[in-house]
DNA sequence: CTGTTAGCGCATTCAG
DNA sequence: CTGAATGCGCTAACAG
């Protein structure tokens, strides 16, 4: 057995290649190669000589750029998400999701090449010169057109989740208005009639405050639009602030506007997110409400509020299980088989945050 | 001009490459090439040429693979996080440093490869097969030793963040122990004497409840023993509470232990992150204690805690800056110079939640 | 300004 | 079971 030990205090990188290590054992090039991989018929003094003539020469494997143009597969699978590594990350769905989509394409090995907004303009987004073998979008706007037509192009697999690119792309979706919908029966159910909602930003810039015609009109942010929907389904001429993200501070703000009034209180607030929902409950406290006795709170999305101490009502959407199952599809497209999108289905958690009206 | 229907609508999906588009365009293969890249002298008539030619056949520019073989670079910096994606996006220092390293590598207009448990057992962690221009390890374990040994015959820089893997490998670092001391003379200078604290796990397996010697002996995480011994600096015989992650949950259950028996009431509490402070908080709330009055919190950190009404006192670590700095230190190696470590400092901010103790 | 030549490092034919 | 040859698709030198 020769010591690894000169290998690795070599402090000179020299550039080992599999024939140095092929002429060292004394062996062809296409032998060592089968060495390393495992896949092909070698002997074992073969191999164990192979073995031991690397770790002298201190090679370290197959280089990854050299195996992977060989190959037609680099083992990486792009992820759009078109905003700040922060901004992003502060959404516990996406991070679920980005979790389930890990579990998906677990069985490819591969990793996980995130494109996000580095605050620098300059730096390229360089969607299409990446070495990825399949790409998913999660939550992104027509501005990735151009790309996303090259990579089509090119015949890397795409799957999009929340956000419509259009074209033959796969898209795994939610039932937002169906979902949103079945809350906002719920507390009709309950009796209530006077009912406000808090929403998700209608678009990228984040404008907040009461919805305005204008805003509506500029929408490009599906999420907010369906779940809006599916509220005036139930109650049509309902009550709308526009949070400016989805976070506890931003449904504070929001329903702070909404309770402002006593006069013209809701008895229930139905919040696009649970985030948002959390923040709904911090105003109604501050304002010395109980909830649910004085106002009703249900919220989107089923993740636990770290520190909430309510069992929130909410829509429960499978945000893991998205994530998964576009990590599927992408496995199975690779594999050559064609995919289809998925559409998931919310359940209504009844929590205790909803009651009757009080009177 | 040619236009790019055709290419767009095409469903063939066959392997057009720079050759075909340079035969068509009537140019030679680097003259094509060189139109592409635009790094080269070409006349304006050629470029277009070859530009329409490549619309033509429906050419999506170099394939990603072959030209990261040929310059040796992949435009790809790997992170190496060793946990479930959903663990490791719940610690909103993480997810800052990881926009810090964004924005450190954007000169290089590089990705961001991902390597997180997938939960799979058998998935090969498949650092050392992935086409990486460079490494990044958050808080990483020596359970990546093989791999980093690799990487660094590979001659793939390597700069590490919290977690030491030793060797000539730059580290970014902050100053757990002196900032920590520096929190807790600030509580002592307050006049507390009766101190606790809430300390992040001891290792992985996150065990919780009151810190036994054992459970010190076989820690791994020297963030939590670094903070530790900050406390016992000024309070050597502090009660210390461990909890099993960073989260305002763990931080309530942890401070509901400590809080439980009025006679025993630390009037005091030390919490290694922001997140166990928020928790801390609510525990004392939810015995009717007041804070800062009847109990002073002081956290680690400096997030923005979502919800929380406190201004808190906390120890503000520049997480955003350590990711840049990492990133920084990549751009530096990559381009031939050596770059060493950087150890950053935390400075206290004092806010609302700390005061003397009541007579 | 453009064409010719030569690999990057490996994995895969196909013979032996 | 092993070796020799071939090219993945591109770009960097160098000539012209």
């Amino acid at each position: 057995m020769v010591s690894p030990e000169p290998a690795a205090t070599t402090g000179t990188v020299t550039r080992v290649t599999l024939a140095d290590v092929a002429a060292l054992a004394g062996v062809s090039a296409s032998t060592a190669s089968l060495a390393f991989s495992g896949s092909g018929p070698v002997s074992d003094a073969t191999r164990e000589r192979v073995l031991a003539a690397a770790s002298e020469l201190g090679y370290a494997g197959p280089d990854p750029r050299a195996r992977s143009l060989r190959r037609g597969r680099s083992g990486i699978v792009g992820v759009v998400l078109e905003e700040r590594v922060r901004a992003a990350f502060l959404d516990p769905v996406k991070i679920q999701t980005l979790d389930g989509l890990t579990e998906g394409i677990a069985p490819l090995g591969a990793g996980l090449l995130l494109f996000t907004d580095s605050g620098d303009p300059d730096a390229p987004v360089s969607l299409d010169t990446a070495p990825v073998d399949a790409v998913v979008l999660i939550g992104c706007s027509p501005k990735f057109f151009r790309q996303v037509e090259a990579l089509q192009r090119r015949g890397i697999p795409l799957v999009a989740i929340e956000g419509a690119p259009g074209g033959d792309i796969p898209e795994i979706t939610i039932d937002n208005r169906e979902a949103t919908r079945l809350g906002a029966e719920h507390v009709r159910s309950l009796g209530h009639t006077d009912v406000a909602t808090v929403t998700l930003p209608f678009e990228p810039t984040r404008t907040r405050g009461e919805l305005t015609p204008e805003m509506e009109a500029g929408a490009t942010v599906d999420t907010a639009v369906e779940r809006l929907r599916g509220a005036r389904d139930v109650f049509p001429d309902i009550r709308v602030g526009v949070a400016g993200a989805s976070s506890i501070e931003e449904g504070l703000e929001a329903a702070r506007l909404l309770l402002a009034d006593a006069a013209t209180r809701p008895t229930a607030i139905i919040a696009q997110s649970d985030l948002l929902a959390a923040g709904v409950i911090q105003a109604a406290e501050e304002l010395g409400l109980q909830v649910p006795r004085d106002l009703s709170v249900i919220g989107f999305d089923g993740i636990r509020v770290d520190g909430l101490q309510h069992d929130l009502t909410t829509l429960v959407q499978p945000s893991v299980a998205k994530g998964r199952a576009a990590g599927e599809a992408i496995v199975r497209m690779l594999s050559g088989e064609a995919a289809s999108g998925t559409d998931f289905t919310s359940t209504l958690h009844v929590g205790d945050t909803t009651a009757p009206p009080r009177a």
